[in-house]
This record gives C-alpha cells, structure tokens and sequence, in this order.
DNA sequence: GAGTTCACTCGCACACTGTACGAGAATCCT
DNA sequence: AGGATTCTCGTACAGTGTGCGAGTGAACTC
C-alpha cells in the first residue's frame, strides 16, 4: 500500500555523515537549471557530487523521487506576504507574481507541474497562505479551495506556455524577423491569428508578456472579488 | 536556419502509397491513450503499425516532431461554435469545456502543453476562434490577445493539474480513506491545509473538480466582462 | 581488543531508449 | 530497359534508470 510520491511515505532514518539529501538535491536544481530536465542523468549527477551514479540511490529511491524533491526546493523560493497589512488582492498579486518568476527562473519546473503533484512541504505552505488570503477576502467553505485553485491555474497556465515558448524557439537564437515571417506562414489560413501576428507583438516579447500576465491577473481578482458581492 | 517546430519546416513531398503520416500519427495517438507517454517508444509503435521501428523515420524526423503532430490532433478534437449565435460568454464557456474534456480524455497531452509550442493547424483553429469570440465580446486591439492567452491559461492550468493527480495517484487504486489520512499527515503543520482536508471535498471528487472547474470559468469571464465596461 | 552490526559506496549488468547509417527493395519516369 | 526516387529496415552506438551483491568503514557490544 505504498504510495508514488515521496511525501507520501515514511522518510529515511536519520544518519548525517557522508552526503545528504539536502546536498543531493541541491546539486540536481543547480544541475536542472544550467541544463534543463534532460540534462539531468544519475551518472552525470554523481559525477558532479564525486560519486558513483548508485550511490545516490542510498538517499532516494528512485529519479522521479529526486525530481519531486527539487521540485518541491522550487516551490520554497515563492514568497507569500500576510495579507492582514497590504489587504488581500495586493498580497494574492504579489504571490501570483512571485510564483510566476520563480518559475521562469526554473524553467524545467514547468514540465513537472503536470507530472508530480505538490504535496511537498514548501508547497503546503504556499498554499497554506494562498487559502488565507481568500479568507481574509471573505470566502468561507469550498469556495476557499475553488479560488486557490483558480488563481493557482491561472498563474501556472500563463507561466507554462511561456517558457514552452522559450525553450523551443530560444534554444538556437533565431532572427526576430524571420521566426515571425515562419509563424506568420503557420497562421496563414487563420485571419485572426494573422491579425495577431501582425500586431506589434512581437516587439519587445518581455514586457508584452509582463502586460498580458497583469491583464489575467487583474481580471482574475476582480472575478473572483465579484463572488464575494452577489 | 532550422526551428525545431514541424510546423515551421517545409512538409516533406507528398507521395501516398506505402504509410501514411495520418497512419503513423492516429496509431501514436492511440497508443498513448492506451499507455500514457512513456509507453510510447519507437520500436514498438513500429511493431504495431507491422513495421520497423527505424522505417517511421522516414515520415517524420524525430519523436518530437511526432508527438507535435499527435498533440495537434488532440487540439482537433475541441469544438468551438458560433459566437454570433449564443452570445460570447456562452460560446467561450462551451469551448473551456470541451477543451478540458478533450484534455482529461488524452491524459499524456497535458504533459506536453509545457514542452511544445501550440503552432499546428488544429491549435490555429481553436485560437483563431476563440479570438473570434472575444472580438465579439468587444475587446479590441492587444487585449484580444491578452483575453485569449487568460482563458487558454485558466483553462490549462486547471486541468495539468488534475491529470497529474489522476496519473499519479490513480495508478493502483487505493482506499480513499488511507489516502486522505496520508495527506492529512502531511498537512499536519498546515492549518488551513488541514481545514481544506477535512472538507468534504474528498468526497466525490468527479463532481468537485467540476463544480471548481465552473467557478473559477465563472470568475473569469466575469473578470474579462469588466475589462470592457470601463 | 575481538566480533558483530549497521550505514553507506559503487562496479557490473540488464533491459530499454532515440536515432545515424547504409544497404537493399520497390516503384515510377523516360 | 535503365536510372532515379521513394521507401524499408537490420545493425550499431551512446545513453538511460536502476536491481544486485560484494565491498568498505565506523560504531557499538561483549
């Protein structure tokens, strides 16, 4: 009756001599980050911690429970603030964007979203603060998980794409206007995604991005403040 | 001067005996229903199709770029209606919905929504009409495309979500009350955690998860109506 | 001090992956 | 008939996660 995340069962005894998890893990995100979630191999791993690829598997037992641990480290950059002093809808903002930068930070974070669940530490308490902002708003109830969530998928659902994009088309940069003559050709048969192409979009994709988020998020907050009125 | 997109490449020149790409893709297809992503492999989508497993290079240049085309085709089964007719809210809210059905129908797609760009024809289609939507809406300008990127977004990132759980905890079955005890124990330190956990919301999780789902489409479309109205 | 137990390391092996290569077969064009 | 083009596939290579079991060292017991 095992379960398949690590949260889920017992840890290890303790015993702190030799190498530890913390140091494992630490070494994964840094490996994680400079080459991506494919750059992540048990050999290439011990080999940066100067030990052999098995060796690792004394602290976990198995990648993806290695993956669910740094996942959960990414989890712990995010930021939440008490909502009692700035009011809800700032201290939801500011998580929602911290959230957002983290991720960009990690961009191999952003396939493990629709592959691990959050269940570990630094998640619940991530969450832990979300639900009490939406309380501090006035929800009571279910509706306190139902706006947690939804704010949390609007987050992660502008986030993902946006480093999907990244990853694709920054790999080999490419030159601006010829990605856009290739993009437009795709969107060709699509007036409106044509429309779209030629907007100014493109022109500087960094702050349109920033501009979009900001749009969603706003909204986001004033649908979900429109629950609390009716 | 090559992207690593199939729908930014030159299709390969037709030519149609033999096997066919919509052959490969749809067998792709339903092997990942079946299997889920990692039961995807080349050797044996090959034996399958009554092949080897290297001939299917010969209609597509990777595995990427056959997982492209078989997301795409997933992105071919939303439907998306008129908006002129019911009206946008009402157009945009069947098409959410038909996007996240299509979605939990193809579980191994959500994984893919954070590794590939959405450029097929399909994607383009469903796009192109939810901008539709939105023009009749009234939105105008960049905030069309701010609007669509929101929806999309929610959409998304309500639905990852659900699946990784399903995925990860859906497995091997286990008794639901043991698993509500597991998460409590993690939870344990996390009052609001432990609130959300005690709810009923384990209850019939079908029904939760949908009523979750439409409120917070709810809140979101009520946050886009107010963008117009000021 | 001797012996035993326990925490840890790691080389080897296995089954499996994507795919480059190049030789062969089949088909079509002239 | 001959040549070109389209298509098939066996072999091979470098890489993956990880099970196994033998090995090492330190700590604890008698």
């Amino acid at each position: 009756m095992q379960f398949t995340s690590v949260w889920l069962r017992e840890p290890r005894r303790s015993g702190s001599p030799g190498r530890s998890r913390d140091e494992i893990v630490g070494a994964a995100v840094e490996l994680l980050d400079r080459e991506g979630l494919d750059g992540l191999s048990m050999r290439k791993l011990g080999a940066k911690l100067g030990a052999g690829a098995t060796s690792l598997y004394w602290y976990v037992a198995t990648k993806d429970e290695l993956l669910e641990l740094a996942y959960d480290q990414v989890w712990g950059e995010m930021t939440a603030h008490d909502p009692d002093g700035v009011g809800w809808r700032d201290a939801v903002s500011a998580l929602a964007h911290s959230m957002r930068q983290v991720i960009l930070r990690h961009p191999w974070s952003a396939d493990l979203i629709g592959r691990l669940p959050a269940l570990g530490p630094n998640a619940m308490r991530v969450s832990d603060a979300m639900r009490r902002m939406f309380k501090v708003a006035g929800f009571t109830g279910t509706t306190v998980d139902f706006a947690t969530a939804t704010l949390t998928a609007y987050v992660f659902g502008m986030t993902i794409p946006e480093v999907a994009w990244d990853t694709t088309m920054g790999e080999a940069q490419h030159d601006p206007d010829e990605l856009r003559a290739a993009v437009r050709k795709v969107a060709a048969d699509y007036p409106e995604m044509l429309e779209s192409v030629e907007m100014d979009a493109y022109e500087d994709p960094r702050t349109v991005r920033e501009l979009c988020f900001d749009f969603g998020l706003l909204s986001m907050l004033d649908g979900l403040e429109r629950r609390l009125t009716t």
